[in-house]
DNA sequence: TGATACCCTAGCTCTCAGGTAGGTTTTCAA
DNA sequence: TTGAAAACCTACCTGAGAGCTAGGGTATCA
């Protein structure tokens, strides 16, 4: 599988924060509960959540999960790169400690570069982009009882909406 | 990492074969010396290239592999595929028989579907657009001793050519 | 002051990626 | 005919890490 269920669960968890509208926090075992997910796992991922500052906290009695912004300014590009880490399609794949550079080396000679860097940078680069054109916002219009009904035409768009834009 | 070993060495090793102009056939220790990776371990991954109709062998002495069809016709996602099985995003993507249809379905209930679904199938459809959008020959006009010199505009396009054109 | 819920660290277990081992079969060339 | 070369096949090993669990500590409310 490409994504773990790191990202699948953290993605979920995102998901329901934004249904719920944001007013009063919600209590991770409620999530777990809803989801059918284990509180103790979902503990950890939310924990990642908040240090992306993508999520708040609220502790004590009646406390839980806030959205830390709006549903539309939160990408699934930060939701996905802080439940999964840094994205790259293969182990070659580094960023440069200005997290802007890629680059990719065969061991003892940095003079060689790997045939099929191309490829991998396209790969990512697509994936990013969609990550990127998909905010939390676009997952939440159809409540989850709709979404048995949608049809396929929903859901494999050729191109992301704001790909397409853009 | 998004795709194992199993894919980076195996598209070196296409790489290679579409690099020796495909004329005689070469052998595996020669491509497993000239990139500095186990001839066993190979083996495997060249036994699923063959079983996908992507290489062809030659047993026996001065034997080898030599590409099925020319790089032009051989495209990066029947390469990953063969490889490292369907191409899904997270564990709960599946495709039904004829290979069209995606579907997630929450264990226990058919009815529910997990809400991120929509997210998944945008990535992977960005995943497997590119992967169609590159070919063989895409990979192999740079030669390795070229590509030390390549900048950063070949390698991260912000959308692969053929993407563009269709 | 007790209940609730977040927060933190440690550790467990099972799978599987990544690789090894050891053979068999086919083909070529001398 | 025979040995070398190389594909082909099956089985196995091993370390790392995904996916959890456990057990506490700490903040906040009624």
């Amino acid at each position: 599988m490409i994504f773990s269920t790191k990202a699948e669960y953290g993605v979920r968890v995102m998901v329901e924060l934004a249904r719920r509208g944001g007013a009063a926090p919600v209590a991770l075992t409620e999530i777990a509960d809803h989801e059918g997910l284990p509180l103790a796992y979902l503990e950890h991922l939310v924990a990642r959540l908040r240090r992306a500052g993508l999520i708040e906290s609220r502790r004590g009695a009646h406390g839980g999960y806030l959205l830390a912004r709006e549903p539309a300014m939160i990408t699934m590009a930060e939701v996905v790169e802080a439940l999964e880490g840094r994205i790259a399609p293969i182990e070659c794949f580094s960023a440069s400690p200005d997290g802007s550079l890629i680059h990719c080396v065969l061991e003892g000679d940095p003079q060689r570069v790997c045939t099929s860097k191309i490829l991998w940078t396209r790969v990512r680069a697509a994936i990013v982009a969609t990550l990127e054109a998909t905010t939390l916002a676009d997952l939440i219009p159809i409540a989850p009882t709709d979404l048995v009904a949608i049809t396929p035409t929903d859901l494999i768009p050729t191109t992301p909406k704001k790909a397409v834009a853009a």
